[in-house]
DNA sequence: TTGTAAGCGTTATCAC
DNA sequence: GTGATAACGCTTACAA
């Protein structure tokens, strides 16, 4: 910058103003541009970044991003990001608390200027006052959470199956989500199922690693041929799809005999269509609001809760309507 | 800093030896661990790139994360870059040149210590000796390009094809990739047809949005609902499937009358297999090669290409075990 | 082995 | 509106 200043015959602080867009004198800006483009000089990051104590970059902190579900969000988010002049610094954790610790570490000893994060780590210690905008997990005052409107999706996929001729639902969750908002995707449904008196029961299996509960309950549900359900939600395509393999291996009819509906709204990448009937999550709108409210340093005035509607798409697995 | 020396009545330059693991005596370290643990004291991440002139991020320019292919090389990276202590700066160029550009600019400025790049800019330029690694895309000299064993996946996929009965083989190819690594299935292909005395015809769709001229070839090759073609190595397992649903639809049994395989080793997210009979790309290696290149400075001395070795996974669309 | 001091490339605060 | 100067927090000779 001092090479430029030279070359220009200005001084520093005119080179500084220049590139920060201040206001200039015409002449002198041309002539700061000028000797920029020939020097082929450009602003070094750190040195401003030290300065200012700010470093136009996000942390983004994902589990992995092999699930679509995740790699979506973080493809959005970071195109958000970018468009706003800011860069995505993706930090994968692999479901690991302790790792969550580390890249939070890692956040603050770069001054990184916020965190998005989707974390499994219950007591996870924000501190200082670091901007943190969380997804699908509520911590405490002063951290957002957005979210999918995942009460209303529950009630959403209720109000479908009854609606669709189903009378017996069942209702399917596994997962540690044990501090997640994606609990009321059960509150949502099972709150329609009552003002609606419809019978339903939930099986939920919070630290299980496999499905096969389900399949021996669902099993012993099964007489003559004939499920008892003939409605079943699940906490998310991945296990809708499942569920429904598992239906016909039984012999069972999926939509005719039992109908089945997830969450999330997976699309197959080489069909790019929905694969079971199923609550979208509105991924884009996601994206923007957390990229919003990290950006909007204001966290303490921001919401606590940021919830996007959803809808719902059928998807084969229900009566309606069926792709393909 | 200056706290911390002062709590620990040290000198600056004492904390920095310690902060840096340099040689300090044991008293002293114990001294200023203790104050900057009172003082809850970190590194400055910016004031040191300042004076080293290292940020410990590494850029990965990644057209899209959405494809699973892409998803999972950007974890595999991400997850390798963080276990050498390194951060990832993820930015997404929606297959857009223009963008690229602009990252590498923002790169610049950021002084970013080097780029993992999977690009679409042919004339792409990378200045002043940034160390930059490609990924399936052959730049020039000082550039190393890691891939999957392009040549060799296209000579098993033939040899596969032919063990397994075919004797009338046909390549499918889409996309832009002109200046790719990818060109080379082909070739293998090509090369084995040739050796091993087969016929074989190749459709290459270069600038095209759609699929349909394979689907019209495909269809003006078949006769009294026989196909003149009995296997066709698609160039992605997107392309196969897709295929395969073609041939399906037109009264062709798979992998019965003709047999396909596809590239990549694409799993289903939630069954876990492959969709099709595939040669599959080994993500993780790909992954390390290009993190250990990235971060071994001395990129001139580096090997232009390293080409990773491939297998064949048998997925259903072939004569050999299928799954499910 | 430890302390001192210069300097990395900016921005910001002043007088001019 | 422009130009000198201090300061941001660290590393690194070099001196003690």
């Amino acid at each position: 910058m001092k090479d430029v200043a030279k070359e220009a015959g200005v001084s520093l602080g005119t080179v500084s103003n220049v590139f920060n867009g201040q206001a200039v004198g015409e002449s002198y800006r041309l002539k700061v541009e000028e000797a920029a483009r020939k020097l082929g000089y450009r602003l070094n990051g750190s040195a401003r970044a030290l300065k200012t104590n700010q470093t136009d970059s996000i942390a983004l902190l994902m589990p992995s991003i092999k699930h679509p579900f995740f790699a979506a969000l973080t493809d959005e988010i970071t195109d958000c990001l970018m468009k706003h002049g800011y860069r995505n610094n993706l930090m994968i954790t692999n479901f690991d608390p302790e790792a969550e610790r580390k890249c939070i570490e890692l956040v603050m000893q770069h001054k990184i200027d916020g965190i998005i994060g989707l974390t499994y780590h219950p007591d996870l210690v924000i501190d200082e006052g670091l901007p943190f905008v969380s997804i699908d997990r509520h911590f405490s005052a002063g951290i957002p959470c957005v979210s999918s409107d995942n009460f209303g999706g529950g009630q959403l996929a209720a109000e479908k199956l009854i609606a669709l001729g189903c009378r017996n639902l069942l209702f399917f969750r596994i997962g540690s989500d044990i501090y997640g908002e994606v609990n009321k995707r059960e509150s949502g449904f099972e709150s329609i199922c009552r003002s609606r008196n419809i019978k339903y029961n939930s099986i939920v299996l919070n630290d299980s690693e496999t499905e096969a509960p389900f399949y021996a309950y669902l099993r012993s549900r099964i007489r003559d041929g004939v499920s008892d359900y003939d409605g079943i939600f699940c906490n998310s395509d991945q296990l809708a799809v499942h569920v429904v393999s598992f239906l016909r291996s039984e012999g069972l009819r999926v939509p005719e005999d039992v109908q089945v509906i997830g969450y999330d709204g997976i699309r197959s990448f080489y069909t790019d269509k929905v694969i079971c009937s199923t609550i979208v999550q509105p991924i884009r709108q996601m994206a923007e609001a957390a990229v919003d409210l990290i950006l909007n340093k204001d966290l303490s005035a921001a919401p606590a809760l940021v919830s996007l509607p959803v809808r719902y798409e059928p998807g084969g697995t229900t009566k309606d309507s069926k792709p393909e």
